[in-house]
DNA sequence: AAAGAACCAATCATCCTACCTTTAGAAAGG
DNA sequence: CCTTTCTAAAGGTAGGATGATTGGTTCTTT
C-alpha cells in the first residue's frame, strides 16, 4: 500500500548530509570544516547529534579531527578511505597481482565497449608517456601512465571495476616502490601494442599486451623486497 | 629515539575495542550487544563517548541500532560492510566481470602456489558439486561451488585478493540471479579441467578454463535483465 | 634583531543530567 | 485464540560544564 517511510536517526541524516558535502567536493580534501558551534546552528541540531555524525565520518575515514585545531577532510568517499586503509597493509606484489587482474579484464572489456573518444584519449596519453621518457621526467611519466590506465579502465564502462581500480591504486602511483621501474624506451612498455589491440577490438591481443606490461613491472620488485608493506602515508614521518 | 605515543581519542579507543570484539567473533553476527548502560559501566566511559564509538561502527556498517530494541551486529569487518554497500549498487554483469578478473588471476596464481592440501580440498568440493547436481540440489550446489572457488582463491596466497574476493562475492551467491543458471551436467562447468590445470601448474590452461566457466555464467544474464541492480538485502521488505 | 618563554584564544574531548520516542513483550479483554 | 492496551526497556536528542590540545601572539632575554 504505502512505501515504508525511511526512518533515519537525526545523526544519520546529518552524517549523510555532511558526506554529500564531501563527495560533492563542496568541502575540498584537506580543508577545514566549520567549527562545531557553527555547524550546530546551521544544521539546527544539538552538539551530541552533530558529534556523533562527525565521529562516524572520522571512523569511516572521510574526516580527521585535531583537538585544539579543527576538523579536516581527508578523503572523498567511503570506498576510497576503506580501501586505502586496507591497501596500506598489503605488499607490493599483492597489489600488483590484483592490479594485473583488473587491468586485464579492463583491457578485454575496453575492446568491446571503448568509444572513439576514449581511443583518442589513449593515444594522447601514450604520446605523453613517450615524451616524458625522452626528457627523463619520471614524475610526469608516472602521471601520464596512470591517466592512460585510467582511460582504459574507464573504457570498460563497468562502474564497479572503475571504482575499485581507482580507489585501490590511485595512491599507489605515488608509492616509493613505483619509482624503481622507469622504462628506458617507451616501446618496452607495450603501450602501443595494447592500444592497437583495443583499436582493433582484439581482446586476445590486448590481454597478452597487459600480461607483458605487468611482467615487466613485477620483475624488479621480486628481486628486492616486494613483500614489504606499502607505505601510503603522504608524510614521511 | 622515542616511539611516538599513540594519541587517540577515548571514543576512538572504544571504537577499536568494540570492533575487535566483532572481528574476533566474540560478538556474533546478528546478536544483540549489551545495552548502553552496561557497556558504559564495563568500559568506564560516559554515555556520549560510548555512543560516538557505536555511531562510528553503525556508519561503517558493523552495527545496526533499533530504537527501543537494541543494537545488533550486522557485519564482521569494515571491508565487508563497505564493499557490500557498494555491491548493492552494481549490476549482475558488472559483478560477474569483476569476479571473472579475480577468478582468472587467482587460478593463475594458484598454479604457482597451491599446496597439496589445497589441491585435495578442491577435488573434494568438485566431487560435492558433482553429487549435488546428480540429486538436483541447487542450494547445496551453490554452496559447494562457492567453497571450491574460495579454495582456489585461497591457493593464490594473496591476502589482498582473498579479502576482496570474499567480501565482494560472498553475499552474491545467495542472490536471486545466481539461481538461474544451474548446470545440467557437471562436466559443462569445467571444474575438472580447471583443477587439472592447477594440479599440473599450467597457468595457461587454468585461465582458459576460467574463461569458459564465466562465459557460461554470463550468457543467461545477458539475454535477460543483467543490467538490473543486485538486491543483496537479506529480507524481502 | 633573533631566540625562547609565557600567554591566550579557538577548538575539540569528555562527562553529566534530563527528557523524548520507539519497540517488544506482557497483561488484559474479548 | 486473537486483539487491544499498557508498560518497562532501550536507544535518541538536547544543552551545559569543564578539561585538554593546538596554533598564534606577545613579551622577555640575549
Amino acid at each position: 500500500m504505502f512505501e515504508k517511510v525511511e526512518k533515519q536517526t537525526l545523526s544519520g541524516q546529518v552524517y549523510a548530509r555532511l558526506e554529500r558535502l564531501i563527495t560533492n567536493g563542496e568541502w575540498e580534501i584537506g580543508s577545514r570544516i566549520p567549527r562545531e558551534a557553527d555547524l550546530m546552528e546551521k544544521l539546527g541540531v544539538s552538539r551530541n547529534t552533530l558529534r556523533e555524525a562527525i565521529r562516524g565520518l572520522v571512523q569511516v575515514g572521510l574526516l580527521e579531527t585535531r583537538q585544539g585545531d579543527g576538523t579536516f577532510v581527508t578523503a572523498s568517499s567511503e570506498l576510497s578511505a576503506i580501501l586505502h586503509k586496507r591497501m596500506s597493509r598489503s605488499s607490493v606484489i599483492e597489489a600488483l597481482e590484483v592490479q594485473h587482474a583488473l587491468d586485464r579484464e579492463a583491457a578485454a572489456l575496453a575492446c568491446l565497449r571503448r568509444t572513439d573518444e576514449q581511443l583518442l584519449q589513449m593515444d594522447q596519453y601514450s604520446k605523453q608517456c613517450f615524451e616524458t621518457i625522452e626528457r627523463n621526467d619520471h614524475e610526469a611519466y608516472r602521471d601520464a601512465d596512470w591517466l592512460l590506465h585510467r582511460t582504459i579502465v574507464d573504457a570498460s564502462h563497468n562502474q564497479l571495476l572503475i571504482d575499485l581500480y581507482e580507489n585501490l591504486f590511485e595512491k599507489l602511483q605515488i608509492s616509493f616502490f613505483f619509482n624503481r621501474f622507469i622504462p628506458e624506451r617507451h616501446s618496452e612498455v607495450g603501450h602501443p601494442a595494447l592500444i592497437a589491440a583495443i583499436r582493433n577490438r582484439d581482446a586476445r591481443a590486448a590481454v597478452s599486451a597487459v600480461d607483458h606490461y605487468i611482467a615487466l613491472f613485477k620483475s624488479p620488485h621480486e628481486e628486492t623486497d616486494g613483500s614489504m608493506l606499502l607505505n601510503l602515508s603522504g608524510n614521511g614521518e
